[in-house]
DNA sequence: GTTTATGCAAATTCTTTGCAATACT
DNA sequence: AGTATTGCAAAGAATTTGCATAAAC
């Protein structure tokens, strides 16, 4: 395994984001999650971190391009660390699919964000591709 | 121009929706600025309308697809109103692109949004697909 | 000792609902 | 009268900031 504790703080480093325990644990939970979390769902999962705490190592983590931000019209933001050898571009983005049943949101990381070109004097710097439906789960039981 | 009062009251009715003066007057606020406004931009320029009233008027008129929905990520949501001949489908749906300097939404009417393939068992209904970046004005005088 | 990061508390912003008043049929 | 719509006021939910403490260098 290449994410190790060490090179997950190398990766922060090169970044410029000096790599304390809480920007750690942030990233960490994140990778760890496969899937886009709120802030809520991070607070959730890390009892003893502070919520303003953690939208600022987020918020930081998002300028320095280490974690990529999703809308999915749940109402709040959610986060992924980004998985991109280089910068988190629009290239190397997936698509994602929110439930609107079950409300949760799927990565599907095979799915590559297909691009559009850009009329004149637009300069794209990311792109948020959002499907909404039902999941299988949610589509199997509700036959409305 | 077919899209007169009496025209639009129709649309309405079709979709069963009651065309009451605020309803028409929402949906024209839409079709006028011809991007995507938020609950507040609504308000502003129908000063004799209630925010809540709005917002209901809104849900309303999403439930009976007759506007849709857009995230851009600005932290509110944005309503536009569907030109779609028929249902507001993720076919006839065209991209966005959000300025990240102006913070305005911007329409690529031209511009559909590309389809993907779901994976098994997922079942779409709808598609957002966000550009952001700057537009040819704030690209223009910010070349930071 | 100075700078940076964190925690707590509270302000802000946006969305949503309860209820009373009004308008429609 | 009875139902549907609107306005007002306020509750909820999520994000964001001010300021004091604590940690790092």
């Amino acid at each position: 395994m290449v994410n190790s504790e060490s090179s997950m703080s190398d990766r922060l480093e090169q970044r410029g984001v000096k790599p304390t325990a809480m920007r750690l644990l942030v990233f960490q939970e994140l990778e760890k999650a496969h899937r886009p979390l709120s802030l809520r769902e991070l607070e959730d999962r890390m009892p003893t971190a502070e919520r303003s705490t953690i939208f600022r190592t987020l918020t930081l983590l998002l300028q320095h391009h280490l974690v990529h931000a999703i809308e999915d019209g749940s109402g709040s933001l959610r986060y992924e660390a980004c998985h991109g050898h280089d910068d988190c571009t629009p290239d190397d983005q997936h698509t994602h699919f929110y439930c609107e049943h079950c409300h949760r949101t799927f990565c599907f990381p095979n799915t590559r964000i297909p691009q559009v070109a850009m009329p004149e004097g637009f300069q794209m710097t990311s792109i948020n591709y959002m499907v909404k439906g039902l999941c299988p789960t949610c589509s199997a039981k509700a036959t409305r």
